[in-house]
RNA sequence: UCCCCGAUAGCUCAAUUGGUAGAGCGAGCGGCUGUUAACCGCUAGGUUCGAGGUUCGAGCCCUCGUCGGGGAGCCA
């Protein structure tokens, strides 16, 4: 192999070239004497075909037998084929096979979750997860660029916890020398003293919570970005989010505009995506929520949801009935993967329509004082198209360190982001109680013990100053940039209940 | 902790309401010079999640358990 060693990603500067990929076999297709090699070396896919002409037979038939996932170099001329995946593909004058793969577990057919979870060290080189890959790594660089262009300093904040940040019952335990420490599943405390020193700080890293939850939304161990600022007011606060959010859409969109083209995202949802996002008090949400407009909306929603459910069903009957008078294989098979994921479908919607109706009664029902639940999130970011800014919550429902609201002492100066389409919380912070008696009198009504918080009280004592900030959910915002379902994609070893392995 | 759903070939799913366990993909072999999850032919592949029960007979019905999916609560 001679020839210089290029990427797949970079191909279009090289037509008419002489060229080596290096990377993996996805896919292979066979014509007797021509062979079709889907290639990958982990900026792309590409096309190589292997003609068999009389100087290349031995070379033809050891390739021939490649299983999928097999290593290899693939020496060849560019050239520009509309044919082929990405514009380009490699004309082979030789190959050199660096492993060969038999009985590789994922096929590009359809897998179950649980399948492709046991194989995730594997799934990761299928597409849509390459994809996912790359849109989280943009979003972590937009994350980290926006907070650096700004002048925010890093402060990394401890893993080990000695107290809780926030409610016991949600933390992982840890022997620590023979002390029970927590996991942090916050990094917020700590980052205070950072703020105090340095002005404008953040910390990233990894946070755990030992919630109990089973849902699309939930992981025991994902990461978050924690901005913290000094001198900052509740209308920084919110202004902040705004711009930190815009940011990282905008750079995302930006620089992985063919990733996300790839997953399906309707990409005009993330370029609404501007300031101002809707501001709503929680007492405005309340309103909202026992408001005619909420019934309308769910059964508006309802109703949708009933005829999509009518029209799927309907699209299955015939599809079941085509696949008995249809007689290419390929097409039964499609037809079946088509009732499969209809079937997939249908499922979710007749939840959603059993859930409707009680999503209605708890907006209806909704009281003062209570937190908003994850179907009341859902309809409010629903009925916005962009991200909703919900502030002033009671203070009984929230943290201990936030701030009460001056004019209002029965609420904190708090601060959720909901993003668009029904994803929910991406972010949520709040300015932190700056007046020392205010902070000690709160810590004593959770039924917190003060002396584990008297560094914390130390910053209260020495140079307190306004200051608020917020964590922003590393998986949930990639969940909801990328469009897809379950944020267990969006991590490449997503920790869940029960689930620890690979 | 609670509610709903599920577990059949390596994978994705069938099995006409309790009566001899099948198909496609994948694997192996062969054919085909432009394939797009290619296609065509042949071959191999099973303790139907586990334990118990009902029955002449259980993949299917009942009880318990294990694992998984979705949701409530809680949250990023």
């Amino acid at each position: 192999m001679q020839a210089e060693t290029v990427h797949v990603d970079k191909l279009s500067e090289h037509v008419g070239e002489e060229v080596v990929l290096k990377g993996w076999l996805y896919n292979s297709r066979s014509s007797g004497k021509v062979q079709f090699l889907i290639f990958r070396d982990g900026t792309g896919l590409c096309q190589a075909v292997l003609e068999k002409t009389d100087d290349k037979v031995n070379l033809f038939n050891e390739v021939k037998h490649l299983g999928q996932e097999s290593s290899l170099c693939v020496q060849g001329i560019v050239r520009q084929d509309e044919r082929s995946v990405g514009g380009y593909e490699l004309a082979v004058t030789d190959v050199q096979i660096v492993h060969k793969t038999e009985g590789y577990p994922i096929t590009l057919k359809h897998h179950g979750p649980d399948f492709l979870m046991k194989h995730r060290h594997l799934h990761l080189r299928s597409q849509r997860q390459w994809a996912i890959a790359r849109v989280r790594h943009t979003v972590v660089e937009a994350i980290r660029k926006y907070l650096n262009e700004n002048d925010y300093i890093l402060v990394d904040t401890p893993i080990f916890s000695p107290a809780a940040g926030e409610d016991k019952q949600s933390l992982f335990n840890v022997d620590y020398f023979g002390e029970e420490v927590a996991l942090a599943q916050t990094g917020q405390l700590h980052v205070e003293a950072g703020c105090l020193s340095l002005g404008k700080v953040y910390c990233f890293g990894p946070t755990f919570r030992a919630e109990k939850s089973k849902t699309r939304r939930h992981l025991t161990e994902f990461w978050m970005v924690e901005p913290e600022v000094a001198y900052l007011d509740m209308e920084g606060l919110v202004e902040l989010a705004e711009e930190f959010t815009c940011a990282i859409v905008e750079h995302t969109l930006k620089h992985r505009r063919a990733e996300l083209e790839l997953l399906g995202r309707d990409l005009s949802d993330l370029k609404k995506v501007q300031r101002p996002f809707y501001q709503l008090r929680y007492s405005e949400v309340i309103d909202l929520l026992h408001s005619q407009k909420i019934k309308d909306h769910l059964e508006a929603k309802l109703e949708v949801r009933r005829k999509q459910l009518a029209e799927l069903e309907k699209n299955i009957e015939e599809w079941t009935a085509q696949q008995e008078s249809v007689k290419k294989q390929w097409q039964k098979e499609k037809l079946a993967q088509q009732i499969l994921e209809a079937r997939d479908e249908a499922g979710d919607l007749r939840e959603q329509i059993e859930n409707i109706p009680y999503h209605m009664e708890l907006a209806a029902a909704f009281e003062w004082g209570k937190d908003l639940g994850g179907s009341d999130e859902t309809i409010i970011s629903e009925l916005h198209d962009k991200p909703v800014c919900v502030t002033h919550y009671p203070k009984e429902v929230k943290a201990f360190y936030m701030r009460l609201d001056r004019d209002d002492p029965r609420v904190v100066e708090n601060l959720d982001v909901l993003a668009s389409q029904g994803y929910g919380e991406i972010i949520g912070g709040s300015m932190r109680e700056e007046d020392f008696d205010i902070l000690l009198n709160r810590i004593k009504e959770f039924g917190l013990d003060p002396a584990a918080y008297e560094w914390y009280l130390d910053l209260r004592r020495y140079g307190s100053v306004p200051h608020g900030g917020f964590g922003l959910g590393v998986e949930r915002t990639v969940a909801w940039i990328t469009g897809i379902k379950h944020i267990r994609e969006t991590i490449a070893y997503p920790r869940m209940m029960g689930k620890l392995y690979p």
